[in-house]
RNA sequence: UGACCCAUGGUGUAACUGGCAACACGUCUGAUUUUGGUUCAGAAGAGUCCAGGUUCGAGCCCUGGUGGGUCAACCA
């Protein structure tokens, strides 16, 4: 079983059932699933389940499939297929290396329906989709039974099979099972089983005319395939019935649906309609825009697959609705960088600094730690010189008291990272009044490392080296949304946040970041996480920022 | 005027077969710090939707409300 010897951590309600059964010997191994539909793109929500379904496989020693449920031609493409498989990959997890596919059990499925049909509990209704739906009645309404309802087994044997071979349009008939319309719950009211769509599968092919519908496909899937724990958010609750219905009278392994709550994360959305919008409408640059909340925006963007999944798991498992905090995700990032990306030194809104008494022509390399979290990750050296850049918001006019403001003004001391302390003697301003040069002088004994000048300042600033400072692109990315449940908004656009990109085209970084590559993601000390974007050319580097560091000064401001 | 599900600090999740509510995120202090990061120490913040009932004792059980979610695609 389970090494709950060691884990304290409760278990969540799919976990006790799942050890329930463990015990009781209704199961000896567990089968998961996670079955996408491939008409989009996997988003964090998608995540939440991914990591649900396939975590419970490792921990209780079983086994979970990728299944992708294909029974819509129509809506279904292999792009996103390939695309989910990447994603699935990404995130580490073992699918035994070959997906399935409801697509799989077509020949299956139709077998099961004419014995249903044979049994007397399916039949073929002649009705229009309208017809059918005026007939359904209301949830507190009973429905009328359709006059095709009771037509012979023979008849509806023939009739199906017509259907299979495409002897009828598209909407002429339908294959329904035969159950209760009078059913308070709406699904039990003789729902469709088969449906006729004359179109072309990206995996059968031109095989089929008919194609079952969800219901008549996932529960029958799951049980070929042996799942024992079918798990589905909350809105296939009412499905539960019909999932067993068909089981029942199948007579077929008896895998059992668990529903639980979809996440919510807080200024996102999560609806694979509307973020297919938001690409359709180039409001993103795509499914992999760094905003967006699917895997390969994320990925994009440079969160890490051990960050998503650790949040996955934090956010727990349980049946009420929910709306999860993005800090909580950003947490998780920042946790899973701060051990992992290396630190370098740069710099978003360059303003020059002069230190007149340090020696023109000179350069200096000063030694940097490429990590405070990991020793292993080592040193660097990076030049210094008299002309560096610092950032604008690291130099103020007016500073408030030194002791709420530690950064640079007139006549305020700074440390320059792993360089020296220097003393602010003057600044020059433009015509427009803005700081353009700020003047300061540098003590030499207070180098880093070999201090000996006995002063004391509060802050220490980031810089480069005028000279050797490569220039880089920056992307820098707010929320996507304004409001923190956007999902609420009758029409999402009005909830869009107009600064979610913002792009700085002449950052400048510290030279040796020249070396990295796409997908790279580095600190940039005091600023946050940022990520090399695949955007990037030999000649200019593009860096999305991933995240900013928590900013605690910034808070108070 | 139906069925099913849910209801615990700001947010999310816990509390074994009933024994006066815990953890995480967030927030706020303070310490350390050559990142206003990290780390460390600490604090505030709910008496468990409401009303009854059973019980020596209920967040957990029962009844009735209230609030929220889902369902009337030939979507999944």
């Amino acid at each position: 079983m389970s090494t709950t010897d060691t884990d304290k951590k409760p278990l969540n309600f799919i976990e006790q059932i799942i050890e329930e059964d463990l015990r009781s010997g209704k199961h000896k191994q567990i089968v998961t699933r996670f079955p996408p539909e491939p008409n989009g793109y996997l988003h964090i929500g998608h995540a939440k389940s991914i990591v649900l379904n396939f975590s419970l496989a490792e921990k209780y020693g079983g086994r979970c499939n990728l299944r992708f449920d294909d029974t819509n031609p129509e809506k279904e493409e292999q792009k996103y297929i390939d695309a989910i498989i990447r994603d699935i990959e990404w995130l580490g997890y073992d699918y035994g290396g070959k997906p399935f596919y409801a697509s799989d059990y077509f020949d299956i499925l139709y077998e099961y329906a004419i014995k249903l049909i044979k049994a007397g509990k399916a039949y073929v209704d002649d009705q229009t989709a309208e017809e059918i739906s005026a007939t359904r009645g209301t949830p507190s309404v009973p429905g009328k039974e359709s006059p095709w309802r009771n037509r012979s087994v023979e008849e509806n044997l023939d009739l199906f099979e017509r259907m299979k071979n495409g002897e009828f349009k598209e909407g002429e008939r339908v294959l329904r099972a035969k159950i209760d319309m009078a059913s308070p719950n709406m699904l039990l009211r003789d729902p469709a089983m088969y449906r006729i769509k004359h179109a072309r599968h990206p995996r059968t092919g031109d095989k089929w005319h008919i194609y079952p519908m969800y219901d008549f496909a996932h529960g029958q899937c799951d049980s070929i395939e042996g799942v024992t724990h079918s798990l589905c958010t909350l809105e296939f609750e009412n499905h539960r019935p019909l999932y067993n219905w068909f089981i029942e009278n199948l007579g077929i392994f008896p895998s059992r649906q668990i529903e639980f709550a979809r996440l919510n994360l807080s200024y996102t959305i999560t609806s694979k309609r509307k973020l297919l919008q938001l690409v359709e409408e180039g409001i993103v640059n795509g499914w992999d825009d760094p905003r967006m909340p699917t895997l390969s925006g994320m990925r994009r963007r440079g969160f890490t697959a051990a960050a998503i999944k650790q949040f996955s798991h934090d956010v727990g498992i349980a049946k009420r609705e929910n709306l999860i905090d993005v800090a909580r995700l950003e947490h998780a990032v920042r946790a899973d960088l701060n051990r992992k990306a290396n630190r370098v030194l740069g710099i978003l809104q360059p303003l020059k600094l002069v230190i007149e008494n340090y020696p023109e022509d000179k350069v200096e390399m000063v030694q940097a730690v490429n990590n405070p979290e990991n020793e292993a990750a080592g040193k660097r050296e990076i030049p210094f010189s008299r002309e560096l850049y610092i950032d604008r918001n690291d130099f103020m006019e007016n500073p408030p008291s030194p002791r709420k403001y530690f950064r640079l003004g007139p006549e305020r001391m700074v440390r320059l990272k792993y360089g020296y302390i220097v003393k602010c003697t003057g600044y020059e301003k433009d015509a427009d009044g803005n700081v353009v040069l700020v003047k300061c002088e540098y003590y030499p004994e207070s180098k880093s490392g070999q201090d000996t000048s006995g002063i004391k300042v509060k802050g220490t600033l980031s810089w480069v080296s005028a000279a050797q400072a490569e220039k880089v692109e920056v992307r820098l990315y707010d929320r996507l949304f304004k409001s923190e449940n956007p999902a609420l908004a009758d029409d999402f656009h009005t909830e869009l946040n107009p600064d979610s990109l913002t792009v700085i085209e002449d950052a400048l970084v510290e030279p040796l970041v020249k070396e990295l590559q796409p997908g790279d993601t580095v600190q940039f000390e005091r600023l946050g996480y940022f990520t090399v974007d695949p955007d990037s050319t030999p000649d200019k580097l593009v860096f999305n920022r991933t995240i900013t560091l928590r900013d605690s000064w910034a808070k108070k401001s």
